[in-house]
DNA sequence: ATAAACTATAAACATTTGTTAACGATATTT
DNA sequence: AAATATCGTTAACAAATGTTTATAGTTTAT
């Protein structure tokens, strides 16, 4: 739970008692490599911290093709929380890549921590921003640089995510076959 | 003013004395067609309503080609939101389509209505969570869409933006060139 | 320890997408 | 009204990216 508290406490002030009912809520979850944490077309209905592991999001397509979407590890939240949010079933897969160990924060959790911790819409706002920027810078690099560039630049965004997820797993999340990304790579 | 307060009435529950105090700090802003709301390298210290118009987001790259990367209209917000969270330098340029009526949300007012408001803080939640889904989606859709099926859909996203954009600022949105949009147009 | 599955690379070829230039139509400015 | 820019389409060609198949090294499971 320390390493929670920790996170939460960079973003906002919480008193002690507010933690104390707070993690009351939360369970331990541990899953192993290849495990899916989290399918399509139900409600999501908790947020995962990762205390230890990496996570990968994936979408499948209709013609069944699978897209890397997102990499999520330790100390990071991870959901399909666009899901979460609206109560409408997830396009998303949560699947581990390596053996991980995970905090679950239900929905009542999050609800009590926003609506009765005195920072807890702050925390909740910083969250939502906190993503915003990142998905916007995301948004922006896709415009702006070369699959290549990006593909240099990944572990900027995803430390040591070259040890951690195979390759063609990352060309996936650039937009690109994992062929492709191989020629890239023998370039300059 | 009517329709800011109505479009944050429909988030939050503010009193009459917030709204006094609050929209004592913003003022109107008139913008011809084509004009240049803000420029890249400054930070972006205001955050502006769209009462009446359209306003595209674009960005420049190292080659010096423009990409179209947003479009905002009538009752939206408006501004590098990135920029103005985190106080560094834009990336963005916003430029009108069409004569536009701005209300101006200087840095000043958007704290006071954070700090000040009852339920500023989760005003500050739902419209940054707001941006995350329409950013998730966007991300989603680029992963498990082609950009013809993009093209197909785009007036669900910015309506009637056939008649208020030109084609090849849509095609830039979309990542492809006016000359290839065109081609796809043609097909089925 | 062996077999099976997974991974990254490579080459050959197919398809998609970009580039350039031309044209006519429409809108904007002088 | 005329002149000038902007816009969307088309064609021909070039470049980027995808597909398929093969191979060898690695990891994982039996």
């Amino acid at each position: 739970m320390q390493q929670l508290i920790e996170v939460i406490r960079q973003m906002i002030c919480v008193s002690d008692a507010e933690v104390q009912h707070f993690t009351q809520m939360l369970t331990l979850k541990n899953v192993k490599k290849n495990e899916v944490l989290s399918l399509p077309d139900t409600i999501s209905n908790e947020i995962f911290f990762i205390k230890k592991g990496i996570v990968r999001v994936k979408i499948i397509d209709k013609e069944g093709t699978e897209h890397t979407i997102h990499f999520a590890m330790e100390n990071q939240f991870i959901a399909d929380y666009s899901s979460f949010i609206q109560k409408v079933p997830s396009f998303y897969t949560l699947q581990t890549l390596e053996d991980t160990e995970l905090l679950v924060l239900p929905r009542a959790a999050v609800e009590w921590g926003f609506q009765n911790m005195l920072e807890g819409q702050k925390l909740g706002r910083l969250i939502a921003e906190y993503y915003y920027i990142y998905q916007d810078q995301r948004i922006k690099n896709t415009y702006a640089l070369t699959p290549k560039q990006r593909y240099d630049s990944i572990s900027q965004v995803f430390p040591n995510i070259h040890n951690r997820a195979p390759q063609h797993m990352i060309a996936s999340y650039l937009g690109i076959t994992p062929v492709h990304l191989s020629r890239l790579k023998k370039q300059d």
